[in-house]
Order: structure tokens, then sequence, then C-alpha cells
DNA sequence: AAGTTACGTGTCAATACGACACATTATTAT
DNA sequence: ATAATAATGTGTCGTATTGACACGTAACTT
């Protein structure tokens, strides 16, 4: 499906601790959105056999967002990535049932135990991107990387779930201030798909006339003479946002409720 | 004019370094409404003279959350403060450039270089407390901790202006999300105390017949009997917040623009 | 070719909103 | 004392927005 195989595993890096800061990481709520439902892409560990979010450490000369940036790259292979920080978690006690941990002491490889043993506080960020332009790439402790429903009910690791799930509240809050149709969706998209994202995120039926109404109202959005086929049932136009009305729009919020 | 007077500073702690995570701090813009103003709590530095937003370090078996705390109740002399993570600032410059450093090194004490002398991330969070009940009390590093205008151009250290800014455009954010209002004025207030700080956070006039409406309209607010005497003009109605009702009000957020 | 289902567009009553008028009252000025 | 001043309490009115829906249309299925 994807234009490019020819990607091997080589660029995988190996794990060196001491170039990190210490007692500080950082995970990753990849949000996508496919079939009409929010998926979140998930690293399965070796060892353990549960998941986790894509994270990783801050280097010495990072900020913490090019940190996430680099560590994104390398899961998605995308640059430039939409990126908020929404949370640090900083339970003392999420460090001592980390079965990350364990996970790198079962895997027998050279890690810096003095490095991982030390309590971490992590700082949660929720990253949108195109589900269709990710190529999911596994690190140094995973054997897979790949997307889940949003409510999936893998094993997941330490708090990740909470974390999850407070991402996804942050984005329903977030829903007016940020270009989170615009991320998330494809270039081209129809009113029913940027519909039923807003229900996705929202947990609720809206109706679709109305959202249309009021979408149209803020004039961030372009029509475009074509429209989607292939689909049963009439063909729905697309459209594209307007990036610089979209931002302009969201200075002050859309002020719909919606 | 406050009751109490005779607390001494004899519990100004030492510092000691050792029981703090290293490469994390925190600082807190503590809000107050005063004088129909925001205010902010700084603490004036020793020897550098300059200004710093309270903030600390965190211990071995805290979360951040009651880090902040102890912190917010040896400045304030408050308990229970209300307080919300906004944001991590985490650009390596931040730590080459900081004065407050150079403070501890004009002291002269015997503080743990090897501590300061590494880079930090600084974690910032917003703090809503009733003005009056305030007890401002300096820390080992500071001689003066006092309240200032949000506007204040006292000079601040490193990258504090950029945080009280931030924080005050959270605040800004969250006005329809937070109980704002229930944490910065003394329970009974009256409707252009309110209005007027809803117009401080937003930085700009409110109809205060429409305000009123709106308000009223979220059936959050207790009409008292009384009215406040004293000031000029015709005395005003008091109110006080009903918690509950405000809680399960903002849920869902208060649907207005202002 | 008919059936099914989703999409495109429009209507309408109820409500909410912005802008404003007028009466009231506590203090200040004379 | 009395009037002037200024801020508050309360209400109105035309307009815009909203929620709830009806009806026609088009693409695929049978």
């Amino acid at each position: 499906m994807h234009a490019e195989k020819t990607k091997t595993l080589t660029s995988i890096k190996p794990f060196n601790s001491t170039q990190y800061l210490n007692h500080i990481s950082l995970d990753c709520v990849i949000f996508g959105f496919h079939n009409n439902e929010l998926k979140v892409l998930l690293m399965h560990l070796k060892y353990t056999q549960g998941y986790a979010l894509p994270g990783g450490f801050i280097e010495y000369e990072e900020t913490l967002e090019e940190a996430a940036q680099r560590i994104l790259k390398e899961r998605t292979g995308l640059d430039k990535i939409f990126l908020k920080q929404f949370k640090v978690f900083s339970d003392p006690l999420r460090s001592k049932t980390n079965t990350a941990i364990e996970d790198v002491i079962k895997s027998g490889k050279s890690v810096d135990m003095d490095f991982f043993n030390e309590r971490f506080l992590s700082i949660g960020l929720y990253a949108l991107v195109d589900f269709e332009k990710v190529k999911p790439t596994p690190d140094y402790f995973s054997d897979r990387c790949e997307w889940q429903n949003l409510d999936t009910d893998v094993p997941l690791i330490v708090d990740h779930r909470q974390i999850i799930n407070e991402a996804h509240e942050t984005l329903r809050l977030q829903l007016n201030y940020q270009p989170i149709g615009l991320k998330l969706l494809p270039k081209k998209f129809t009113m029913p798909e940027l519909r039923t994202l807003y229900e996705t995120i929202l947990g609720k039926e809206l109706d679709r006339r109305n959202f249309q109404r009021k979408i149209l109202k803020y004039d961030i959005l372009d029509k475009l003479k074509e429209r989607k086929t292939g689909g049963a049932h009439k063909s729905p136009f697309l459209y594209q946002f307007n990036p610089e009305r979209y931002q302009k729009a969201l200075k002050d919020g859309l002020t719909d409720i919606w």
C-alpha cells in the first residue's frame, strides 16, 4: 500500500543512558484517525509482552519538544509533527511498578541500571498525525509498533492507560482551540468524516446538518469541486482546511458548543 | 491589619540539595485579586536584587503537586491551595542565564553547586488564592516576599516573565473550565467585583448587565440579603458561589463567550 | 430498474444575544 | 439639609443563533 518498503531496521539505535537527563522521561500519545475511529500508536515490548506508549528521554542539549520530535520521527518517519504537552505524571509509585524496567532486565542487554532504577517523572504529550502517512517503527525495547483503537484493552504498562485517557480528555477540551481537524485528517476530507472525528473526540452524536452550518460559519473550510467516490450511496463533497483562516479563528476559539 | 504578627523567621529552612531530584524545578505563579487588580506573589532575591517566582524542588518521595503544596505553604501560610500544572519550560539556555545561581554563589553559603550548576527543566504551575488570607514569607534565598501587579516591571530572573505571561494566558483559556472566581475571590463578593475579575483576566470590558444575566443563568451563585456598604454610591448585593453547582456547571464548561 | 441509504439544502419556532433606557441609592459637594 | 454625582438594580427590544426537522437527490446494491 505504501510507496516505500525498502527501509530496513538498521536504523534502530542502541540505548546509551549517559546522554540523557535522569529522572525525566516523556511519553507521547500519538493520535490518528482511520476508518472513522481514533487510534493511538503503541509499542509492544519484547519481553514483557505488554504495550507501552512511544516515549524516551531528553538529551542534555535538547528542549522537551526537540526530544519528542526526535522520538516521533523514529517511531513514525514524520517530521514536524503537531505536538502539545498536557501533563507531568509524577506519582513516585509509578516507577516502582514499572514493568518496562523488568523488560529491560529480562532483555539481558547491557543497559545502565543506575539510570533505569531511579524514579522518573514522565512528561505527557499528545501528537496529531495523518494516519496514512505514518510508518510505525519499533525501537530498541519493542518488537512491534502498531495502531490500536483508543479504547483497546491490550495490557498497558504502568500508568499508560491513564495517560491515554487524560490525553483524550485534553483533546476534547482543546477541540475549539487547536487545529485538531487539520492535523488528524488527510488534506482532503468529507464533511461526514470531519463530523465523525468531532463525534469521536467528544463522545456524542452531532446533528449532521447543524454541524455543517456551524463549521462552515467560521469560513475555515474550502469546498472543492470534487466529490469522494467509491463509498456506498451519494458522493459527499470534499473539503480542505484553509490553514490561515483556521489559525485565525482558533485565536479566540471556535465559540460553538458542539 | 492581619490578626497574627507573632510568627518569626525561624521557620525558614536551610537548603539541602541532596533530598531533591536533580534537573527538575518547579515555579508557581500565585495569583491573587486585590483592589480590582490581578496580583502575583514574587520573591526578592537577597543578592541579585532581582525578583523570582516562588519555586523549589521535588523530594524523592513527593509527587509534583505535593512538592508545590509544601512550597506554597511555606510562602503563603495556606494549605490545600488550588493548583494546576500548565507547562514545562525546557529550553537548555534557561539554566545558563540563571541569575539565581549567581545569587546562590554570591551568598557565600555552603550550597551544593553540583546540584545548581546542572541544567533544570522547570514545571510551571499556577495557583489561585484569596489575597486576604496570604501571609507572604521569604525563603532561604530571598529577603522579601511580596505581591506585585501582574504587569509589574520589576526585573524578573531568567524566563519568569514568560512563565507569568503564559500562566495568565492559561487562566484566560481556562476561565470557563476552572473555578477561578471561587478560588480568587473572598467568600462573599459583589457582582461588580466578579465582573472586574473577568475583565482583568480577559483583558477587555464586559457589559455589566449582560454579564450579570449570563453568569446568573448558570445558577452557580447564591444571592445574599446583605449588601456591601462603605463603597461610594449605591450598595451592591453580595453573592457567594455554590461550589457544588459551580463544579457541575464547569464539567461541560460555561458555554459563554465573554 | 427499483430499493436502500446517506448526502445536500432549506425551513421555522424558540431561544439567546448585544445594545441600551430608566429607576434607585450611597456618598460627596454645596 | 439638599442637590449633584456616580454606580448599581432591573427590564426591554430588535436581531442573530440555535435545535429540530422535512424534503429532494445521488450512488451503490439487488
